[in-house]
This record gives C-alpha cells, structure tokens and sequence, in this order.
DNA sequence: ATTAGCACTGACCGACCGGTCGGTCAATAC
DNA sequence: GTATTGACCGACCGGTCGGTCAGTGCTAAT
C-alpha cells in the first residue's frame, strides 16, 4: 500500500507505451497512410482521443515509432571493426549478422525502408539518413581502414563495397517472398547461405580459375 | 467526312488513356492510398464517374496502371543472352542498361518497389510475381548458360548472382537519395561508374592479388 | 422519328478520416 | 477541506474517401 510512487499498473506512463507498440505494429505492417489513429487506438485499448493526449498528432507518433524502432538495433556493426586479423572473416559475419538482423525485426526493416522509397514527403527523412547513414559511415570507415591495412584490393572504393554489401541484404529481404516462388533459387529459406555464398562472390569472383588475370 | 469510324478525338477510348495516364502519374509520385480517384479524374480532365465507368475500382485501376507500365520496359534483358562470347561485357552491359532502366523510368520503378514492399496486401503480388519473375527467370538461364559454356565459375549459384546483380541496381536506386548526402559516395551521380565498379568486383573479387589462393 | 446503346456528368451516399471539445476521475499539494 | 493537475473518455467536428445513380447528350441503326 505504501509504495505508491512507482505505481504504473495500468494507467499512466503505461498507456503511452502500448500505444507506442500498437503503432509500431500497425504501421510497419501497413504504412503510414493505411493505419488510422482509431486502428491504433483500439489496438492499444485506449480512447483515440487519448492517443492525441499522448502524440500530438499522427505524424509525431510515426516519427516516435521510427525512432524508438531504431534505437533497439544497430548495435552490432562495431563488430565488424573490433581485432585485427581476419578481416575476410569479418566480413562474412557482418553479412550474416546484418542480414539476420533485417529478419529478425522484419516489420521494422520493412517499415524503414518503406520511408527510405518515399522521398516525396520529409516525413522521415532527414531521421533516415541521420541512423541509417550513421551505420553507412561507420561500415565505410571500417573497410577503408581495412584496405590501408592491405586486406582489400586497392582498385576498391569502399563506399561501393558497403553499398553492395547492405544492398544485397536489403534486396534479399525485399524480394524474398517473390523470389520464394521460383524453382531457381534455393536459399530464401536459408539467409545463412545466401551470406556465405555473398562472400564468396565478393571474395573471389565470379571468373572460372583459368581466367583470373583480367 | 467518311473516316468516321475510327474517330477517337477527344471523347471514347481516349478518356480511358488519359485515364490511366494520369493514374499513373500521381500513382507512381505518390502510392495507392495517397492518391484519390478525385484526383485521377481532375488531373486526366474527366468526371470521378467517368473514371468508375472505364474501370470498375480503385484496385482495378492502379492494377491495369502497374500492368502498362511493366510492359512498356524490359525488352532489353535478351541482349544478355544475344551472341556468343564476351560473357563479361554482357554482363557489365546488362547491368549497366538494368540501372538505366531504373533511373530513366524512376517513377515507375518506385512504383513496383512500393508494390514488393508490401506484403499484406495481394494488390499487385501475384501480378509482380508475374512479369518480374518472367524477368528474373531469363536472367538466371542465361547466367546458367554461361555458366555451362565455361564463362562462370562452377561454384556459383546463377540465382545468386542474378539476384545480387539486379539488388545492387534496385538498392542503388533506393538509397540513392540518401546515399547522396554521404562524402565518402562518389558515385551517386555517374551510375554508369557504379556498374563498372560492380562489374569489377564481381569480376575480380576485392582481395589484392597476393591473396588470391582462398 | 424513334429507339438503343454508350460515354459521360453532377449530385449524392455512407463510412471513415485526423483532430478537437467539454467533461470525468483519481492522485497529489497545500 | 479545496485547488490543481494530468490521464482519460465519449461525442463530435469539417472534410475526404471510394463508390453509386439517375439522367444528359451524342451516334447510329431501325
């Protein structure tokens, strides 16, 4: 009975929290635009009306979503960079790792990359470039120091090779219930391979032995 | 006088055009939801009636819009498989013309991404199974082709390397804009460098050549 | 001249949108 | 006690949505 003070059972700071939740959900299933403020309330199991008590409008409450959303992941890139040595190996496991990361919170990959493909508005834009660019830097940063250190081809532009590494991820993750459906491909199932066989690409080419000097 | 018949003027199956011109237009500027059939019917100079005459819904109009604009682009990819020999030109060519293709038709190509992105909804799905699938299938015989004829190494999955092909160019029109802002990116602005640098990696791989024994 | 058929329109519908309003209620401050 | 506060609610706002419908004008066959 005495300690009142922390008391959030059910209302309060409580409330503000499922919103947030049921609007993380709602609108990385559906996008912006195609969830109202009555979804996200009911979903929430509160009034709308309180739902404006807590965001001041729809657009405050998606940017909270995107932000809190953000900031539960990204922090396993600075693996990539940690000891010396086996920069190769790094490499594979930052695919690995990257690309188990966009599965694992695929609502949320899916909802970041929604706003990435809309440029029209600024709903979130200036915010995605801001985490995600973040991430991009700190990619870029670690591979040039790995080529100063004669672990990458010098012909190689960093910035590229982060590119290509993030973007076979991301369009893995796009494509991957299209591509399901096609006999060729048999690692939708498994990103573990997809990753490993990226590398492999990466790392040796895609040119038979007996060509190699190009 | 006489050439009645096949008077299309102003009226008839010219609205419909207009029609499906002006859907995708704001279509493709904006997404399915934030586009209201009052506007597709100002902007192509009709009723909203006239609009539900020519197409029975919302739904049905966006679907014969993405229909068109798939149709009108892809005839290019068989010049991948074209003549013998020179398998890495084709391949750098390919990706270069893909690339193109996505820039030249922006609006189009984010239309369908936004299309892949959602994955709730089958408004567009089996659809963008379809003609993208029919794309992706030629693309990958064709590596497989290659890859029998001895152009390829052994190791390498054609279904990968196709998917990582048109990924790089999908995700490099993507994060283009966001890319753009990035120092350390260089080449946001010549894509036509972009496919070469890629080409060179997947050719060559990005170890230096004293590793080459992996 | 009448009829049939079609493109086309303005007026209209119910549903829902984001957002606001007045007001209730429990807890805290004095 | 009373005043204040902030979470919370039901009802409601103006406006827009996708979609409908009765009717108009035009063409062409009868």
């Amino acid at each position: 009975m005495t300690g009142t003070t922390d008391n959030s059972s059910v209302t309060g700071a409580d409330a503000a929290k499922r919103i947030l939740a049921a609007a993380k959900h709602l609108f990385a299933e559906a996008g912006f635009d195609a969830v109202s403020m009555n979804a996200i309330a009911e979903r929430a199991g509160v009034s709308k009306a309180n739902v404006f008590h807590h965001f001041k409008s729809k657009n405050e409450l998606y940017l909270a979503v995107l932000k809190a959303a953000c900031n539960e992941s990204s922090p396993q890139i600075d693996r990539l960079g940690s000891d010396q040595g086996a920069f190769v190996e790094h490499l594979r496991d930052f695919s690995q790792a990257h690309l188990a990361n966009l599965l694992r919170d695929e609502k949320i990959s899916r909802l970041i990359q929604r706003d990435l493909l809309e440029n029209g508005s600024q709903r979130g834009k200036e915010f995605a470039e801001q985490v995600f660019g973040q991430n991009f830097a700190r990619l870029v940063e670690i591979l040039r120091e790995g080529q100063k250190k004669g672990e990458l081809r010098d012909g190689i532009d960093p910035a590229m090779l982060a590119t290509l590494l993030i973007g076979a991820d991301v369009f893995f993750f796009q494509g991957r219930e299209v591509l399901r459906h096609f006999p060729d491909v048999g690692f939708t199932e498994a990103p573990d391979r997809y990753s490993a066989m990226l590398a492999d690409i990466l790392l040796h080419g895609i040119l038979p032995k007996n060509q190699l000097n190009g």
